[in-house]
DNA sequence: TGAGCGTCAATTAGC
DNA sequence: TTGACGCTCA
């Protein structure tokens, strides 16, 4: 109590549900983080008050995390709050990262070597080609597939020997040995994939309880960031390191599950409270990042998903711009008013870097860049990796692994022929037949190059050679720090001077990239000399190289950060954790998003349908202040016999919001089309005709919206008294500004509106109200209006 | 040439 | 589930 007291800057910025998270004791936590609500600031100060104020040591506490970036940033401003000296010492890193350093430490008992490899995406992809390969039967699997479901596995932790399969299932049968095939080269190369990282300690922990108690017992405190991610496999884990004392704090949104389809389990999150008795659930719900108008937008798209905790974000900004909707009659016009639109916020004063463009598959992005190109708008498009991806960067790094490990064949069979010396496909032929008949490795067989039969005199030397290279390699590089490792097996292995006697372009960018390669090497040599030796009794160090070779394989790219001024390009996962200024949310169709899986089982519907609702969810709550959605009225779609179009209906989302966010452009057209309803074009706002009762039954017309809606819409509006005020008018570029001073109306209407009662509102006319729900300025009311019934809120409202 | 039938592929992506 | 494609047969 005077520790808080004393320390009073660690809690004076926070809020009160964020103060209560971070003063939680001991025992489970769960804190529930809305979008925006600050999450990663109720983790950060938790940990600071630990260490700061209750005494904890640094390295008694491990936070988790889904991402390097994500990682990154949370050391970042830990440093700044802890100071770099005891900061340095807590566990900070995502579940993969900790899984190698648990392995490192403990590689006896899991029977690997301290400096073991990690094989990334395409290292698994070559192995599991191989093991086909070699099994003979590749018939209808692709490695592709294999690999999916040996991911699936170990997923749910799932060894060789512990998959289940029914007498009769030959398929899986055979993939179940298959995997097993594939386990056991792994092994042989002393290697381990991403999946392993955390199945292992996961067997290692279960099977010895000894182990157990001394893990469990070292970290005083866990902490989960993105919880709702977490798969069966990391759940098992954090159980199992959590051990008596049970202090663990996850934190999470299940509205932001969108990654079920890779394994995680939202289960995790809903029954956290189930599977640690006891827990404080602790709801962070005010919002500081969105206007009121795209929360409200927001949560009418969240609030109809199926299993969700409960809870609704509010803020204390501004109710903001309202929404904007454009619409175009195909995705290259939709791709071009879009690239208007862009140009226009750009044209207020808004930096590229502050606008994003968001989409629900890569695919969407192509007509976006044709559009922006014509624009001269400059864009990024967003992706995961790419620097370490590089094909030479990676024949450099197999390099380095073999310094580490010759035996590793998947690496040998790389770059055996890089640069190329002349040993071609015939020639790895009968070195691997030779290596397979004696039970050695490729590399151990290379030096019985003479024996390999039917290798000719000239290949058997360069067999020799490389042999020559790798033992070198391995006998004298790999103790070296990173940096001068990599120099050295770049200037051995000639791979950078074959590079030099080119003289293309992309030879140069190639160079390039290898000198990017030694001057990561140097920095990583130099961030372990500022780290000085661990004060954490326990730590033990693999070497430097080993080191280096871990972080290439987990880190996918340095930093994330949208370059300057350059206005992103990203699917709807990609912009999960990002925030914008402005945000245009690309392609709502029925179809595109949701996305269409028409394949899919009907009882798998519902869970589908609630993720795209969820990702439709995250999009939506990455704007600050605008947030403008876009569709097309028709799709192209590709056949050999040219291409079709296919008729796209507005998203059912788009029908789930309430018309009013739209602002004053689309008030006017509904006016306008009620004015001539008898007319002969149709409403914008018709009811669905296939709606079921409580269904959303508003259907958006895309013809209405011929014109460009909302293109133009206005910079935020400065409210004076914000609490007083739901909702200002909107105001209109084009148009003198209207006013509608909505909260000067009867309050008595917010209360008391009794069916049958003649009401009157803004955009649809007199009607008569059907029937109510809700209450407070969430109270909606059922209303038939001339032009169809509507379900409005009642705010909104004003007696006839 | 066209109807009829069987087959196949249809998205998101972190470590 | 859909639609695109290839194959066969009339």
């Amino acid at each position: 109590m005077s520790a808080e007291e004393a320390r009073p800057d660690l809690l004076r910025e926070l809020n009160d549900a964020q103060r209560e998270a971070v003063l939680h004791g001991e025992g489970p936590l769960l804190v529930l983080a809305g979008a925006g609500s600050g999450k990663t600031r109720v983790i950060v100060h938790r940990i600071a008050r630990l260490v700061r104020e209750l005494g904890v040591f640094p390295w008694h506490i491990l936070a988790v995390t889904f991402t390097n970036k994500a990682a990154g940033e949370m050391r970042e401003r830990l440093v700044g709050l802890l100071g770099p000296v005891l900061a340095a010492d807590l566990w900070v890193q995502t579940f993969h990262a900790f899984g190698a350093r648990f392995l490192r430490r403990e590689a006896e008992r899991a029977g690997l070597s301290p400096s073991f490899a990690i094989y990334d995406d395409d290292d698994q992809l070559r192995l599991a080609r191989r093991v086909l390969a070699e099994g003979g039967a590749e018939e209808d699997l692709s490695p592709r597939d294999l690999l999916g479901r040996i991911d699936r596995w170990k997923n749910r932790a799932l060894g060789p020997g512990e998959v289940s399969l029914g007498p009769e299932d030959e398929e899986g049968r055979r993939d179940r040995d298959l995997y097993g095939r594939y386990q056991e080269a792994l092994r042989r190369a002393g290697a381990v994939d991403f999946g392993d990282l955390l199945v292992l300690p996961v067997r290692l922990l279960t099977e010895d309880s000894g182990l157990r108690s001394r893990w469990a017992g070292r970290f005083r405190h866990l902490l989960v960031d993105e919880f709702q991610d977490t798969n069966a496999v990391q759940y098992q884990l954090l159980r199992l390191l959590t051990g008596e004392k049970r202090n663990v704090c996850v934190v999470g949104d299940d509205d932001q599950a969108i990654y079920t389809w890779r394994g995680a389990e939202v289960g995790n999150i809903l029954g956290f409270d189930r599977d640690f008795p006891g827990t404080r659930i602790v709801k962070l719900e005010q919002n500081y990042r969105s206007t009121r108008t795209i929360l409200e937008a927001a949560y009418a798209v969240i609030s109809r998903a199926g299993r969700r905790r409960e809870k609704r974000l509010w803020t204390e900004n501004e109710a903001g711009a309202p929404l904007s909707l454009l619409v175009g009659d195909d995705e290259q016009l939709e791709s071009e008013r879009i690239a208007r639109a862009v140009a226009a916020e750009r044209a207020r004063g808004t930096p590229g870097d502050e606008i994003a463009v968001l989409y629900r598959t890569n695919a969407q992005s192509r007509p976006l860049e044709a559009a922006l190109r014509a624009a001269r708008i400059p864009y990024v498009i967003v992706r995961g990796t790419s620097f370490y991806e590089r094909a030479e960067v990676r024949d450099a790094a197999a390099y380095l692994r073999l310094a580490l490990s010759p035996d590793s064949d998947l690496d040998v069979e790389r770059v055996l022929n890089r640069p190329a010396r002349g040993i071609g496909e015939k020639t790895v032929e009968r070195l691997r037949a030779h290596a397979a008949a004696r039970g050695v490795s490729l590399f151990a067989a290379l030096s019985e190059a003479e024996a390999v039969s039917g290798v000719k005199p000239a290949a058997r030397r360069a067999l020799e050679g490389f042999g020559t290279l790798v033992k070198g390699l391995s006998e004298e590089v790999r103790g070296l720090d990173a940096g001068i490792a990599v120099q050295e097996v770049l200037k051995r292995t000639g791979l950078l001077d074959r590079l030099a006697a080119e003289h293309s372009d992309e030879a140069a960018e190639r160079a390039e990239n290898l000198a990017e390669l030694v001057a990561a090497a140097r920095e990583f040599d130099e961030s372990l000399l500022g780290e000085g030796p661990p004060r954490d009794p326990e730590e033990v160090q693999p070497p430097p190289l080993a080191r280096f070779l871990e972080r290439i394989a987990l880190l996918g790219e340095a930093d994330g950060e949208t370059p300057e001024g350059r206005v992103a390009l990203m699917t709807l996962h990609a912009a999960k954790g990002l925030e914008f200024e402005a945000v245009f949310l690309a392609g709502v169709e029925d179809g595109t998003l949701p996305y269409e899986r028409p394949w899919e089982a009907e009882e798998e519907r519902g869970e589908s349908l609630d993720e795209e609702r969820r990702l439709c969810y995250v999009g939506m709550t990455r704007a600050k202040h605008r947030l403008t959605l876009s569709l097309a009225r028709r799709r192209i779609g590709y056949g050999a016999g040219g291409p079709s179009y296919r008729e796209m209906p507005p998203s059912r989302f788009l029908q789930d919001l309430p018309p009013e966010l739209f602002g004053e452009e689309v008030a006017r057209e509904v006016r306008a089309r009620e004015a001539m309803a008898r007319g002969p074009r149709p409403p914008i706002i018709r009811r669905h005709p296939g709606a079921l009762p409580g269904e959303p039954h508003l259907e958006l017309d895309a013809d209405a919206f011929g014109v460009e809606l909302g293109e133009a819409a206005p910079a935020p509006q400065r409210s004076q008294d914000r609490a007083a005020r739901p909702r200002s008018g909107t105001t209109s570029l084009r148009e003198p500004r209207v006013d509608y001073s909505f909260d000067q109306r009867p309050e008595a209407l917010g209360g008391s509106l009794a069916r049958g009662a003649r009401v009157r509102h803004e955009a649809f006319g007199e009607g008569e109200v059907i029937s109510c729900e809700g209450s407070g300025p969430d109270r909606k009311a059922t209303v038939r209006f001339g032009i169809g019934d509507k379900r409005v809120l009642v705010r909104y409202l004003s007696p006839a």
